[in-house]
DNA sequence: CAATTGACTTGAT
DNA sequence: TATCAAGCCAATT
């Protein structure tokens, strides 16, 4: 439920056990952690992520188009990409990179993983 | 408590 | 591929 406490640390939680050089998007955030959870819910509440010591990698967290909208804010427009460059990602000319390379899952959804992998799906969102 | 906004995604044009 | 509109949920006013 939304008003039980650990509504968002679930999100953190799931955050954090984020491998470096791995990414997930706020779509998949919200499938993983299930019903009542939503992609923009998902970027609502890291954008309200209180750095409690924690250090969530947020910037692990990028849409589903493999790009950082981290537009409006205010922090320097390129921080995400950089960050996530450091880690050995790869961004193109457009600022994207290829999200299904570097898609990172819970360990229980590998199979999952593979299979959207061979069919295509879009399990990345 | 209602209205507005936004670090999103998807499907149609 | 690029744009647009609609749907969804939390945080903020």
């Amino acid at each position: 439920m939304r008003d039980d406490p650990g509504y968002r640390e679930l999100v953190y939680r799931l955050v954090l056990r984020i491998p470096p050089g791995r990414v997930m998007s706020y779509g998949l955030v919200a499938r993983v952690l299930g019903a009542g959870y939503d992609a923009r819910a998902i970027g609502n509440i890291m954008h309200a992520t209180p750095d409690d010591g924690r250090s969530i990698p947020w910037h692990r967290v990028i849409n589903s188009q493999g790009k950082c909208s981290t537009a409006g804010l205010t922090l320097p427009p390129d921080l995400q990409q950089r960050l996530l460059e450091a880690e050995g990602i790869v961004f193109n000319d457009q600022g994207r990179c290829d999200i299904r390379k570097y898609v990172w899952m819970p360990p229980e959804y590998e199979a999952e993983v593979e299979e959207a992998q061979k069919n295509q799906n879009s399990l990345f969102e």
